[in-house]
DNA sequence: AATGTCTTCAACCGCGTCAGA
DNA sequence: TTCTGACGCGGTTGAAGACAT
């Protein structure tokens, strides 16, 4: 007996997400939280299966994620919690606070893997294979053994910008009713920088009592409470303020 | 400049698990 | 106890970029 596909596909955008749909669902997620994956993208407005939308928000919007390079410290730890583990990836990411097992997983499979095969293989001055034989990254090279068109990661290794790709991805954004009245350059962009500069200096007192915050305005997450309140803060979130109103979820602040 | 090869990583897919009916 | 639906995990894919030829 087949199983029956995670929701009706008939209709539902697959491949790279649009500007327009991570506000959508961010605005979504940050309002009414995400009680169920798979009703959220009808309630939103999103032409996306719920799982898209779920992995969508974990990898790459929730306001916790950390972006950027892998320091050699969590590459240290991926590796060691990797032996005791094997590849249970959602269980090594728990300890590396604002990475994702996707992302892990991606690191350990494109760097980590392959340093380790090189370390391995390398045998030291006297012929003997040892871990801390090689000082050099098996990632500047490739198979054939010569150097890799790709930069040496031996110092802090791993990720390029991927916000490059993704915001070329964004100029070919779907026009969408609620959102046409917006160009896509003013659009507050959600990349790297966007949850830690917002949560960040100035903001960062307020930022520290968004339970309290939202306690004391009775919303479902101290995430609503940051929206709310960076909307007030900062003209560049007008936007978001805009999509909060049209919601239907904030009357007034 | 054109083409080929390799690398990266976001996104998809299928399956296991679990909670609720 | 069984069934069903939703979630979460891990493996895999493929588009796009970087560099070599």
């Amino acid at each position: 007996m087949v199983r029956a596909p995670c929701c009706d596909k008939v209709g539902l955008k697959k491949g790279p997400w649009t500007t327009q749909e991570d506000q959508i669902l961010t605005a979504y997620v940050l309002q009414h939280g995400h009680g169920n994956w798979r009703a959220l993208p009808k309630q939103a407005g999103l032409l996306r299966c719920g799982k898209s939308c779920r992995l969508r928000w974990i990898n790459y919007l929730r306001p916790d994620i950390k972006r950027g390079n892998f320091s050699r410290e969590e590459e240290d730890t991926i590796i060691e919690l990797h032996e005791k583990l094997g590849n249970k990836w959602s269980a090594i990411a728990a300890s590396l606070p604002g990475r994702t097992d996707n992302e892990i997983k991606n690191v350990w499979h494109t760097h980590l893997k392959k340093r380790l095969t090189k370390k391995l293989a390398t045998p030291d001055s006297k012929g003997h294979f040892t871990a801390a034989a090689s000082t050099c990254d098996s990632d500047s090279f490739n198979s054939s053994g010569k150097m890799s068109p790709q930069p040496s990661s031996s110092e802090f290794s791993s990720f390029t910008d991927s916000s490059t790709r993704t915001m070329e991805t964004h100029s070919t954004g779907v026009k969408n009713e609620q959102m046409e009245e917006y160009s896509p350059e003013s659009f507050p962009e959600i990349d790297e920088s966007f949850w830690s500069d917002a949560l960040s200096s100035d903001n960062s007192s307020m930022a520290s009592d968004f339970p309290a915050v939202a306690d004391e305005l009775q919303l479902q997450t101290p995430e609503l409470a940051y929206g709310q309140i960076s909307n007030m803060m900062d003209d560049g979130m007008e936007f978001w303020y805009d999509v909060f109103i049209r919601a239907g979820g904030l009357q007034e602040l």
